[in-house]
DNA sequence: GGAATTATCTAAAGCGCTTTAGAAGACTGA
DNA sequence: TCAGTCTTCTAAAGCGCTTTAGATAATTCC
């Protein structure tokens, strides 16, 4: 800054305030110096910057890393979805993750505390999530990527509405002439599979339709695979099944082939999530994309508006996951 | 700091060589300052460092938003990899990304520029890569992830060795009485293709195998169905068939199901990468997992040695992918 | 016992930028 | 014509930390 100075013979805060576009500063004098930072590559110092005005200008992303089952995909979704929706308004955004010596909110602490961040995004929210309650007291900015269970909080949120993807997957299958339907959840406690519960035990009460729910362990793969089974072998077995997320559907995919039930002749099954795969099983399966980058993108603008000042009232966002029709469902066996 | 200081009647240099572990200092003084620091939940002011130190602390990650393709589950890995490693070394992972309006070598430039950066990951490398001479040329630490097609170069690298992978298949389906191989790869012009092609003929020259090569561009999905088709459907048909990436794998596996063809008595099938759902198809497809969190860990540990001004010699290190023995392969047929 | 050393601390400067207060010159209006 | 008003710039201070040079007191050595 001090070169572009010197060259055109102005003073250092004169240039600061013409790249600032401030109002003080003469049409063409800005123009100057703009055109002088352009030819010598001028990029201001991050940290002056910084040190200066008080802000980051980062926005952190806390990684609880190990967590790995789901986050792959969800996570790369996420961040590139961040990172494009922050670098268009001039934000950048930083990953930390938490050691192992360290609890999450000692993290945060240390994010704020040092100044390195000027807001934060927290993603895999739990039901009960202590990050919220530190950060309303530390008064930083915050957007949380999911809901917590008891009520939507006063704090700026976005989620994906799977409840309502459930619904419409229960509506859509009782279209098809479906009036039995089985459903593989999960019984930890993560917030989303209760959303999707409630939602289809909802939808199918609407509806008329039974619901024949079974759950497991998520991590229990080989009492999931047993109930499924049990599930399609039962005398009066469901005509169409909903996998809490795409893996579960898949395994219902392979057990219907093993037990010669033809997918989806016989048996039509549903997941969410739309990993990588699901397009290539046999058959392809039918699905919901939840379409995590764009809402990873919409976070950060909201993000960005709280940064800026925005009014103060939370933003809340349910996101549609669209439904990806494939080759796994079709018309009750029944009907046909 | 002041305020430590403070307390302390000490000045504000005492603190800040008291906690950077300078000799010049007092043993009980240390004691103090340190307890002092954490009984007032002291995190040190980020910009104020980085402007007196010149150096920022972070570590960027420039991604190219668009390519999503492959993207999603690397890129989860190598982001959580990256971060898990960097701040094992007291570094921070910044990532980011490439606007509409910009080129990837503009964003760098800012980047390094801005000081907003000690080194740089490159991930996704090119064939020819010019931010590789671009950084060489800035003389910024960096490393790639992935290898340039023209021979090692001289800076430093990491790589996942996937053309050791498929001479490994090759072996495994030799073991096992395969004699003529099926390998459906990509025409498209990326690095690893061209490595897993040429060592899978490799090892099946060694071994005195037959390989059938088919190749159609990536995005090109019916192409390579019909591909598949005919190498399936062929008189003197492979005994196995070798997915460059397991959603081609998977494809295959869905192809040889429609063909009335029985995985894995009749056909053998090996992907490669361990996508999500590749454990979850009918049968589970065998494959080799790539381990990408450990390598971006890896890479993030080589950069910080590099930052920390280890030698100058490059560091070039070849990962082994994992096989990943699940049910599509088996004996050959004929020598049941 | 006094010079030379060592151990421990402090003063001052400066990193690159922004912001506040104010100065200089050009213009306006009665 | 001269005080008042703009317009456009500059001087100075300061953000929080690190680093260099130097000061002071305690210790050692001959």
């Amino acid at each position: 800054m001090r070169e572009i100075a010197d060259e055109l013979g102005l003073s250092v805060p004169t240039v600061s305030r013409a790249l600032g576009g401030y109002t003080d500063i003469a049409e063409a004098t800005r123009k100057r110096v703009a055109e002088t930072a352009k030819r010598l590559g001028y990029a201001p110092n991050a940290a002056g910057r910084m040190l200066a005005s008080g802000k980051s200008g980062f926005v952190g992303l806390v990684l609880p890393v190990g967590a790995q089952q789901f986050v792959d995909a969800y996570l790369g979704a996420i961040v590139a979805g961040l990172s494009e929706g922050f670098s268009e308004r001039g934000l950048d955004l930083m990953i930390a993750t938490v050691p192992a010596t360290e609890t999450p909110l000692d993290t945060i602490r240390k994010l704020i505390g040092s100044r390195r961040v000027d807001g934060l995004i927290l993603a895999r929210i739990a039901p009960q999530d202590p990050r919220i309650a530190l950060l309303r007291e530390a008064e930083v900015p915050f957007v949380a990527l999911g809901r917590q269970l008891d009520g939507p909080g006063d704090h700026s949120w976005l989620d994906v509405d799977s409840g309502a993807a459930f619904a419409e997957a229960v509506e859509r299958l009782a279209a098809l002439g479906h009036r039995h339907i089985g459903l593989v959840s999960i019984t930890d406690d993560f917030s989303f599979a209760r959303h999707r519960d409630a939602d289809t035990a909802l939808a199918a009460a609407r509806l008329g339709l039974r619901i024949s729910r079974i759950a497991a362990p998520r991590a229990d793969r080989e009492a999931r695979r047993q109930g499924i089974r049990d599930l399609l072998t039962a005398p009066d077995r469901p005509t169409a099944v909903l996998g809490l997320v795409d893996g579960i559907a898949l395994d219902v995919l392979n057990i219907a082939a093993d037990l010669g039930l033809s997918v989806p002749t016989d048996l039509s099954v549903i997941g969410f999530d739309d990993i990588a795969g699901s397009g290539h099983s046999t058959p392809p399966l039918s699905t919901f994309e939840p379409y995590n980058q764009r809402l990873g993108r919409r976070a950060a603008h909201v993000l960005a508006d709280l940064l800026a000042g925005a009014g103060k009232a939370p933003i809340q966002i349910l996101e549609k996951a669209e439904f990806v029709a494939r080759g796994s469902h079709a018309r009750a066996p029944d009907t046909k």
